[in-house]
RNA sequence: CGGGGUGUAGCGUAGCCUGGUAUCGCGCCACAUUUGGGAUGUGGAGGUCGUAGGUUCGAAUCCUGCCACCCCGACCA
């Protein structure tokens, strides 16, 4: 195992994330421009990422499906805006075959003779695909609706990639709906938008904004995009999910009609929603230090880890190790999900520090002392305590503190996320909180995109969101002074 | 894709300027002693020096292309 090379957080941030999703074996770069290999001990967080989530779209009524990893280029293109939206960064296939290169010996080129009638993209979204699908579903009312999720892998060749934040290649899940009227597409939009929200904060502990983007910010395709935004430890803000309203857009662009009540035809309503590994990312960010991972224990592969230190008499190594196994029993017969650490070729010290570093949420430390105490050591890895406690009902006092961790890491984080919430009234102030302050900056806006990106150009900063509920109150654009009816959420984001 | 930087064993590095087949630490394997915050000793294994060419009697070292990563921009979930 390696050691883990320390890089602080407040020094270098993006040093500190990138060596932390190495040295905690979540991720790394693999032989592939911008995709990265997701370790065993990542994707342990993720598949319970995944079934959180999973469990959260079946109980609103959806259902799984895959569709092709390939999207042909005539299907692709017919609704314009996604299209254009998603061009400048797909992969496409070109060619089938590959064959003996005559002139490199051992060594394999495209053959000519194979190239496609028509190329296929490699998804980067699956609204056209799926659209496309639909259409052959849907004849009546009484087909609708259809609500349908798929997880799957999707590809959008980026420039600059990040490990779990951007990569080329990225896992997902993106859900299709069909609707037969605008205000049932709208309210499934908002409720998947409130199925993140409470995933975010109730399960990864990250607090979220609520919002609508603006138009620039809308994803190509959609007349509305909602979305959750959260905010790292560094200040800047993270788009960790988005659920959009479709309108009719792909129903025209696919031809998909339906037979009403009434017998009238019109086009069906749609809505999409996704998130990515990116929430991974966004994870490490918002509750790690500099010794390593904080996992929220609803997400911890390990929620316990028993550590036993054992003398160097037998009997009492025995004795420490055969208590060892009573806890780790009675924990896992409680539904913990606990580890009994006991090699004995590594000295406690290596393992405490190894699963600080992994973020795994308790430790029990138990040796000769304890035993003959009835005792075992508890430290916390959110707040790097530690206390001697009786080991009596041990099953529900760790449990207890697990979900009291759960709760105080998200009330770190939301105090955090508060604290770094400014609220500023003219461009001075604007610029200050942006450069100096960090976090969102809660401003008036003339309501533009004009005004949108001059302000991006001078300061890097975007907006995040329109708050849902959002309190109406007259005031004037920070920028142009110009009269606007509420404050918007501006950030420097990823 | 533009500017700057880095690439040597699983990880972190020395050597490069001034060419002669590679240094040290951690880790790994064996044995022994250890175990309450990253153990110690002894012995051992592990290297196409990112990659492809070029210069040279000889290249980790000099030259060129390419690749990957990091930092700063532009683009984005």
């Amino acid at each position: 195992m390696a050691e883990f090379k320390k890089v602080k957080r407040s020094e270098n941030y993006s040093a500190w994330y990138n060596n932390l999703v190495e040295q905690a074996d979540l991720a790394q770069h693999s032989a592939v421009k911008g995709c990265m290999v997701i370790k065993p001990y990542g994707y342990a967080i993720w598949e319970k990422m995944q079934a959180e989530l999973d469990r959260r779209f079946k109980e609103t009524g959806h259902q799984n499906a895959y569709f092709p990893l390939f999207v042909p280029k005539s299907l692709f293109e017919a609704e314009e805006k996604n299209a254009e939206g998603f061009a400048k960064e797909c992969a496409i296939v070109t060619h089938y075959r590959l064959k003996t290169d005559p002139d490199r010996p051992g060594k394999l080129m495209v053959d000519p003779e194979a190239k496609l009638e028509e190329e296929l993209i490699v998804r980067p979204t699956s609204e056209a695909i799926i659209w496309n699908t639909y259409r052959d579903w849907i004849q009546s009312y009484r087909d609708l609706p259809i609500l349908i999720n798929q997880w799957a892998n999707v590809v959008r060749w980026e420039m600059r990639t990040r490990l779990f934040l951007r990569t080329a290649e990225f896992l997902w899940q993106e859900g299709h709906t069909a609707h037969a009227t605008k205000e049932e597409a709208l309210a499934e939009t908002k409720q998947m938008l409130e199925v993140y929200a409470d995933f975010a904060e109730n399960i990864m502990a990250v607090p979220v904004v609520k919002g609508v983007k603006t138009e620039n910010e809308r994803f190509a395709g959609a007349d509305e995009t909602f979305c959750i935004e959260g905010l790292m430890q560094d200040g800047k803000a993270l788009q960790m999910g988005t659920s959009h309203f479709l309108g009719q857009n792909f129903a025209k662009a696919f031809d998909v009609k339906f037979v009403s009540k009434e017998n009238v035809k019109d086009y069906v309503w749609a809505t999409s929603w996704g998130v990515s590994t990116r929430l991974m990312g966004a994870l490490i960010m918002s509750h790690s230090d500099d010794e390593g991972l904080v996992l929220p224990p609803k997400l911890a592969p390990i929620q316990v880890v028993i550590v036993p230190i054992t003398g160097k008499k037998e009997d009492e190594k025995a004795l420490v190790l055969d208590k060892a196994r009573e806890y780790f029993t009675a924990l896992k017969a409680k539904g913990i999900l606990v580890k009994l650490d006991d090699r004995d070729n590594m000295s406690p010290g290596y393992k405490f520090a190894d699963y600080e570093l992994k973020g795994v949420p308790l430790r029990i430390a138990i040796g000769p002392r304890d035993v003959a105490a009835g005792n075992v050591e508890l430290a916390r890895r959110d707040t790097k305590t530690k206390e001697i406690i009786s080991a009596e009902n041990l099953p529900e006092t760790i449990s207890n503190l697990l979900e009291e961790i759960q709760n105080s890491i998200y009330n770190k984080a939301l105090e955090y996320r508060n604290s770094h919430i400014h609220t500023v009234n003219n461009w001075d102030e604007f610029m200050d909180a942006i450069e100096n302050k960090t976090g969102f900056v809660s401003a008036h806006w003339d309501g533009t995109g004009e005004t949108e990106e001059k302000i991006k150009d001078l300061s890097k900063a975007t907006i995040r969101c329109v708050p849902l509920n959002n309190l109406q109150e007259d005031g004037v654009c920070v920028l142009t002074g110009k009269p606007s009816t509420q404050r918007v959420l501006f950030a420097k984001a990823y």
